[in-house]
DNA sequence: AAAAAAATGTTACTTATAGTCCGTTGACTT
DNA sequence: AAGTCAACGGACTATAAGTAACATTTTTTT
């Protein structure tokens, strides 16, 4: 378990909390349907912008987003 | 304030701590002086993995490097 | 105080990959 | 059957990663 499979796992916890879907969460945020499928699967070497875009999106700080991760 | 630059004043705030030089931290994680340097000053849109790297570095979880940011 | 050494800043560049945009497929639900 | 959702792929563009060269500032030594 890498640190983007982590980070990935975390999100799709926080989304699923939030009982949305990945395709109406990524247009609430402004991202690509298709990359942030990725990026919950582990695959995606994100960058702090993106990563900020969904603590948003998540509505969980930056530090509650890597909580345990 | 944005967020890379955020990070980059919590990267340094946490590297001074250490007492460490910029050099001789980025050499203790296998990273580019420069590159090092232009995250701390919020230049960079830094990746999850070097930010991974980092927090190794700083001896903090990523949670922890994000406290506050 | 001057010289030497160590640390930091910054610009400019190439290469590697992040991120986008089009679509398809399969599972599950109503 | 029709709709929703997640996973995946190919081809493309935008940008992060990484490095080199040089300048300036700060700290240490003599």
């Amino acid at each position: 378990m890498n640190i983007k499979e982590s980070f990935g796992d975390r999100v799709r916890e926080l989304r699923n909390r939030l009982g949305i879907s990945q395709e109406k969460f990524a247009l609430k945020i402004d991202m690509d349907r298709t990359y942030f499928a990725s990026v919950e699967s582990g695959k995606r070497n994100i960058s702090i912008e993106n990563i900020y875009k969904i603590s948003k999106g998540l509505e969980v700080s930056m530090g509650e987003l890597f909580k345990g991760v």
